[in-house]
DNA sequence: TTGAAAGCGCTAACAT
DNA sequence: ATGTTAGCGCTTTCAA
């Protein structure tokens, strides 16, 4: 393995200087320059990474926490880090918890022994006093989920106000009984999407009835079970408003076997705008969660912290936008 | 930061000592052993990984090299990868190229540098000497892509053979008039898929019409595309197989905007059994592609490598399973 | 079973 | 603009 010390006198120069050109290129003579890049060349040179990141302690590279990689919006928002990572000269370090929070604080240990510069959690189920903690210590930003009563940098949609606007949506369309499948409610999310179907139901003078909130755990199947249930019922709804939209796959299925069809019989709105949601059909209307630029922006602000950038703001609310498809009925409306 | 030295001192031992503790518990008397372990404990000592692995030269990292995270399939395979690597107190550090071939070059950089210890590619476009090159010095596996004439660790299913099932199951379902819509022709999964197909007719005495094999891009418009073509031909196909899943939904699609549909018009076989062939509707016969467990193995394999461990076989061919749903009209038949 | 000591390859402060 | 030098924190050989 060829090391700076031997280009150094191949070149008739000092380490440092050679250091120097690799780092530093514009504090070195530009003949002086040349001939030790010309010498690194020849001699195929790689610099030691990690005598640097020893020497240096930093490695240029971000932790970035996922519950599971295998989800649509989680990979996506991966795409969205890693490509601000790249950009920027870091690379991208996986941690999959599989929902575990166990894991959520093994990963810590990343940070602590200094093997990665800082962490994105894209799930944050830790106790919040270790969180705070964490952060005030290394550079941590959260995203694709939100934490209350705590400063942590963030970067999310407004999921209350994009539930609403879903659920208003509906009613708009002339529903009353509008009805909603729920994420695990153990989330924030869910929490969040839920609290906004429930004010625009009452905003709309709408009464919110209980029986018609159903906690799915975004699966297909979740969605296709508790529509069936809901379909069963004295008074079944006449809309539904899915959490996400895989669920509202399983929706439109479970009224289809119950001999209805979507959106004629049934309007369903899903959320998330994931790739299954413009291929399905009928196609589903949905909220956009612009997951990728989620991601980017969150490593961007990681980045920020890691290279001492000042900050004027730590929390981010992205747009959503409600995208209008087959299955809330609003095109059956128009073609009137 | 507290060091290996502090606790060295702090305990009345060198700090071999607590490296030994720390690396090589049993070779230190179990009294020496707890004192040192309690004083870790007590200052909270965290070693420094970074002087560790420069030390070692060695990073208990792998490289996995991704043509696409966002993708289903390679996400997959991805968290197969990261299971078996972190099971292994191995971490994964993410490479995606976007298709782009300098990327991939790029990588390679980090396996020069010593910055991992092996390389998984899910995508080998680049010339296959520098592949061999490669191969020689550092672990490497390929997975989820297939390279001819090298003998380098593979871990994949037999595309051919999977498509020839694939294309047999419609044939015996009594289609003569069989399409093909490929992958993009410069992958070889793509032209392995074809080739069974191919071998499919032959075997059952069709022949092969070219104007019923077009090549699409893996994705749902481009399905649809292709199909509407085909549909307004002469003599349109009665069955198509569809290279991957997701143009598979285009082609339904397609069919439905003609005014047909799937089973009863066209028979559709897709392939790779993601989630959403099991979602859409009509269900989606396809091959099924074991993409945690491919991702599994090859991690394994790399690991194999990487440790030493003498590896008889190289070459891993995982089983493919044809999965009955609805498109491909078998259920039809079995009701009558 | 433990300690002493060298040194991994680089960077950066300081000197020239 | 370049060189000298110390040293990052750990592991490992050798010696005791």
């Amino acid at each position: 393995m060829v090391k700076m010390n031997d280009v150094a006198e191949r070149a008739n120069v000092s380490k440092a200087t050679v250091s120097r050109v690799l780092r530093n290129p514009e504090t070195v003579k530009k003949a002086t320059r040349d001939k030790v890049l010309a010498i690194i060349e020849q001699l195929n040179y790689q610099p030691n990474i990690l005598a640097r990141h020893f020497r240096r302690s930093e490695t240029n590279t971000i932790l970035v926490v996922v519950p599971n990689i295998m989800n649509t919006v989680f990979s996506h928002i991966l795409g969205g880090i890693e490509h601000a990572a790249g950009e920027n000269g870091y690379r991208v370090l996986l941690a999959n918890t599989n929902q575990q929070v166990e894991k959520e604080y093994e990963y810590l240990d990343h940070l602590k022994q200094r093997q990665v510069d800082g962490m994105i959690l894209l799930s944050a189920r830790m106790d919040k006093g270790i969180i705070a903690e964490v952060m005030k210590q290394y550079p941590v930003v959260l995203t694709a989920d939100y934490l209350e009563g705590i400063a942590i940098p963030t970067v999310s949609i407004d999921n209350v106000s994009s539930a609403r606007t879903a659920t208003e949506h509906l009613i708009k369309l002339g529903h009353s009984r509008v009805a909603h499948i729920t994420g695990p409610l153990h989330l924030q999310v869910s929490q969040d999407r839920l609290k906004g179907y429930r004010q625009a139901l009452l905003q709309n003078n709408l009464d919110v009835d209980n029986i018609l909130i159903q906690e799915g755990d975004f699966s297909h199947e979740s969605g296709y079970n508790q529509m069936t249930k809901m379909l069963a019922l004295e008074h079944p709804p006449t809309a539904v408003f899915s959490a996400n939209d895989e669920m509202a796959t399983g929706v439109i299925k479970a009224a289809k076997d119950y001999g209805l069809s979507a959106p004629e019989d049934l309007a369903v709105v899903g959320f998330d705008n994931i790739k299954l949601s413009a291929i399905y059909d009928p196609g589903i209307t949905t909220i956009a969660q612009p997951m990728f630029e989620m991601g980017k922006k969150a490593a961007e602000l990681l980045l920020h912290q890691i290279t001492g950038v000042e900050m004027t703001k730590r929390q981010y609310v992205l747009e959503s936008e409600l995208i209008i498809r087959d299955s809330c009925g609003a095109k059956l409306l128009n073609d009137d």
